[in-house]
Order: structure tokens, then C-alpha cells, then sequence
RNA sequence: GGCGCGUUCGUCUAGAGGCCUAGGACACCGGGUUUUCAUCCCGGGAAUCGCGGGUUCGAAUCCCGCACGCGCUACCA
């Protein structure tokens, strides 16, 4: 059996792909693997990837679609190496070759569109690349289709055809819901006399109840999870491996480790359910991977109104192993940059009698350490102290940990407190005190 | 309804006739390290491989049937 390499250079000389999103809306996290594979695909033969925008249905158009799509590829490095082609400027192009195939007697004209006239015997037979397997349709049970609409727009049928003989797409790399209609398109690049590209059609991927992932499933546009925080790099992990396993078995891969280990005949043919928190996961690995300053700069770019943007930097070797996203480092955070709010309630969950008392001997410790705080002075202050006060050490710390913050998790407390200050963790303690319980 | 595709732990998957009393990862549960949380380490439960027939000494792996799911069935893509 011939491997895709083998069977794509007997095609031609040059692989090219291309990503073929219709400007519908904002670009959809599924559609993300589509364009990967292709760009893969394309960057591993040394061949070229490029940019499609199938804007043909005037009335579906959302402005700013394609914007969003270039701005959103380029976020993930998915870099294109030619000028994007808008199908609704090639209008003139599609009505020359439907014309062409009326001429030749494959298509008619009927109440002012152009109709591909189904042979009514034969079969259409072609090996998908997904799977190496062999799919056939009977033309009996296939319907003429419109070719050209009578507005003078193609439709995706002729308009895939026409486009990807002239770019000399191949492989054709796209979602599995194109699988059905892919003998409209072998018959139509069959009238025309050209070579019929490869074909990949992609599983599809499902939200957990199993049916298309749309909107409503929670998997939404790229720009949403990029403004959740996630990384352009475990966006793309992730996607590619829903319905692929490199060959190495390794979780984790970087796009040019992909492009190395990469094969379209390795994808699954089954469908994959898209599953948020292993995303999270693989988030969570990616920022941990990254040096200190690596990821401060991530973050300065990832909080643009942040007001203590210029100032995250000794706080983020605090929080890298804490956070899965980006934005967790806000929450996590605040009460360093900021007084945070007091509440009650959270000082009762820690289970020390006489807590304001205990509250004004911390205050009182903290005053009578001589400046800069060392670690060892203070663990060893309070570990005393919750030994003369007969309480836990663990509450003791807790409480500080309280007053200072606001919160009952927080990062590292003694590296916290350094950041914050002395003078200002000891303003806020003694804050505490004085308006205790009432704040 | 018609046509097409699919079916291994909750999820992503390994698996190409014996290496499978089915392996890994996420998630979950338990334990350890730890002043919280997290990280890290150790351990655990979790798929009779959709079901039923074959073929074979032997099947998750090959064949057939069925069931179920999903997709398409537009002058949408």
C-alpha cells in the first residue's frame, strides 16, 4: 500500500493546502485542527499553505469574519504564504466555468441557476486519506445540484472545484460533514477534465452530547479562549491530538515536533469529543514549562489593563505552578497589588478561639522583628507563638494569612508579605485588629 | 425516509491474530512532601474492546448481520 506521500507526488510536484473557512462568524476552536493539519501537511513537504475565505452566501457574511480568522491564525503561527483569495471577487471566474460545463452538456440552466446533471448510472469511487479507506456512492442515489446560484454566487460545490484545480490544492484537507457531498465534487472536476485532488476528511468533533461542537457547547470562537488565557501552543497540542497520537507517544508537542512526527494517515476515523479540562490541563503544563521571564512577558501581554501591569514580575515565579490559564494570575493576585476586602465569614473558617486576641499578638510579633523580615525569624516567631497560645501552627499561619490577604489560599505567604512590604503587611494586620470583627 | 461514516475506561487514546488477566494521559479517589492552595512523588477504582454470529488452535484485531450514534440529504457552507 502506498503511503500519502507516495500517492500525493504522484499527483503532482508541490504539495499545497489551504484552509477554506466560510466568514460565518468568529473563528470556531474546531476548526483550528482543520487548519493545522493542513498547515502541517503543507510545511512538512516544503510545500505552501494559504488562506481561503468562502464568502459566497452574501447573506451569511459577519463583518469582521475574515479578520478575525487572519488575526486568530496568525495568534497561533499559523502563517499563510500567499495573499488570501475571497471567493466573491472571482465571481465572473465560476460563471465562466459553469458556462463551460453547460457547453459540454453536464450541466443545464433552470429558473436562472445552473444545475450539474447527474449521470444516472455508475458509481464514484475514491480512497480517503483519513484511514486509507475506500468510499463509493452509487449515482443512482445522487440528486442534480446547483452549480451556480441564480444570483451569479457559486455554490461551495463548484466553487471548492474551480479554486482548488486552479490553487492545485492537494491534499484537499477538510471536515468529515464534506464527506457526503464528495462525489458532486469528483463527477465535477471529472467533466471538467482535470485530475481529482486527494481527499482528507477530518473526523468530526462532538461536545459532550455527542453531536456537532457548536457554540452551544461551551467550545467557542479561538479569540474567547485566548482572552480565557489559554496558550496559542496547548490550543494547538490539544486539537491535534483529538483523533491523533504522534507515533513517539508523548503527551506533549510543540508544532515544529508535530510537523516532524505528523501524518494524515494516522488520523482516527472516529470522531473525538472535545474535553475543556484536559485543555486546561495541557495549559497548565505549557505555562509551567516556561521560564520565569517567558511567562512574565505572556502575562504583561495577556493583562493589557492591568493596572499594576509593570509590577507582576517577582510575583510570577509565586504563582506559575498555581495557574492554568492566564487569567487565574488576577484572582490569585489582587490582594498583592491592592488592599483586599475583609469578611468575616472567612476568618471563621478557621477554627481559633479568641481571634481578635491572637490577631493583636501577631500584630504586636510583627512589629518587633527588626527590617528586612527573614523567613527564618518569621517562621520561627509564629511557630512559637502558636505554641504559647496553645493553637495549631497551621492555624496560626493561617490567620496571617488572612489578615494579610483577605483570602485562605494564597501563594507562598512569607514571599507574598516580602512583595507587599513590611510596612503595608503590617498597616493591613493591624487593620484587621482594630476593626475586628466589623470591616 | 434515503445515502454515507463511525462504535476500546467518563474523556482523548495504545492496539494492525498470540506480547492484552487490554497499556498510557486527563478527570476522579486515597496516601506522601508542604504554614494554605498548587506543584511534585506513590497508589487505586475505571473499558466482558456496541451486540450477535462466523473464520481460526487462538480475535479488540479478519468476515457477515444487527443495533445505536453522528453527518449529509438547501439556489448554506
Amino acid at each position: 500500500m502506498k503511503t500519502m506521500d507516495e500517492q500525493v507526488r504522484a499527483f503532482g510536484t508541490k504539495i499545497k493546502t489551504r484552509f477554506a473557512p466560510s466568514p460565518t462568524g468568529m473563528m470556531h476552536i474546531g476548526s483550528v485542527r482543520t487548519a493545522l493539519y493542513a498547515y502541517i501537511v503543507a510545511r512538512q513537504n516544503n510545500g505552501s499553505f494559504s488562506l481561503r475565505i468562502e464568502d459566497t452566501d452574501r447573506s451569511r457574511f459577519i463583518e469582521g469574519s475574515p479578520e478575525d480568522i487572519v488575526e486568530n491564525m496568525n495568534w497561533l503561527g499559523l502563517n499563510f504564504d500567499e495573499a488570501p483569495i475571497f471567493q466573491s471577487e472571482r465571481k465572473e471566474l465560476y460563471q465562466q466555468y459553469a458556462k463551460e460545463l453547460v457547453e459540454k452538456g453536464v450541466a443545464y440552466e433552470d429558473e436562472g441557476a445552473i444545475w450539474f446533471k447527474m449521470p444516472a448510472e455508475g458509481k464514484v469511487t475514491y480512497t480517503d486519506l483519513i484511514g486509507n479507506r475506500r468510499i463509493e456512492f452509487d449515482n443512482k442515489t445522487q440528486k442534480d445540484f446547483v452549480l451556480l446560484k441564480s444570483d451569479g454566487f457559486p455554490t461551495y460545490h463548484l466553487a471548492h472545484v474551480v479554486d482548488d484545480h486552479l490553487m492545485e490544492t492537494n491534499p484537499v484537507i477538510r471536515a468529515e460533514e464534506w464527506l457526503s457531498s464528495t462525489p458532486k465534487h469528483i463527477l465535477t472536476f471529472q467533466a471538467f477534465g482535470w485530475q481529482v485532488p486527494q481527499y482528507a476528511h477530518l473526523p468530526l468533533i462532538l461536545g459532550t452530547d455527542r453531536s456537532k461542537l457548536s457554540k452551544r457547547h461551551g467550545a467557542k470562537a479561538v479569540s474567547e479562549f485566548r482572552k480565557d488565557g489559554y496558550l496559542p501552543e496547548a490550543i494547538l497540542n490539544y486539537m491535534a491530538f483529538l483523533g491523533w497520537t504522534p507515533p513517539s507517544g508523548k503527551e506533549l508537542l510543540n508544532l515544529g515536533e508535530m510537523i516532524l512526527e505528523f501524518k494524515l494517515e494516522d488520523v482516527h476515523v472516529a470522531p473525538a469529543v472535545f474535553d475543556i479540562t484536559k485543555l486546561e490541563w495541557m495549559n497548565g503544563e505549557y505555562i509551567r514549562k516556561m521560564s520565569g521571564e517567558e511567562l512574565t512577558q505572556r502575562l504583561q501581554e495577556f493583562l493589557v489593563d492591568h493596572p499594576n501591569r509593570d509590577k507582576i514580575a517577582p510575583v510570577v515565579p509565586l504563582v506559575k505552578e498555581r495557574i492554568k490559564k492566564l487569567s487565574d494570575f488576577v484572582p490569585l493576585t489582587d490582594f498583592i497589588f491592592e488592599k483586599p476586602e475583609y469578611d468575616i465569614e472567612v476568618f471563621n473558617k478557621i477554627k481559633v478561639e479568641n481571634q481578635k486576641n491572637v490577631l493583636e499578638k501577631i500584630s504586636q510579633t510583627m512589629e518587633s522583628f527588626e527590617k528586612p523580615w527573614t523567613a527564618e525569624e518569621f517562621e520561627q516567631a509564629f511557630r512559637k507563638l502558636a505554641e504559647d497560645l496553645g493553637i495549631k501552627v497551621g492555624d496560626m499561619f493561617q490567620l496571617i494569612r488572612v489578615a494579610v490577604s483577605g483570602q485562605l489560599v494564597t501563594p507562598p505567604l512569607f514571599e507574598s508579605i516580602k512583595i507587599i512590604g513590611e510596612e503595608e503587611t503590617l498597616n493591613r494586620v493591624k487593620e484587621v485588629v482594630s476593626k475586628y470583627p466589623e470591616f
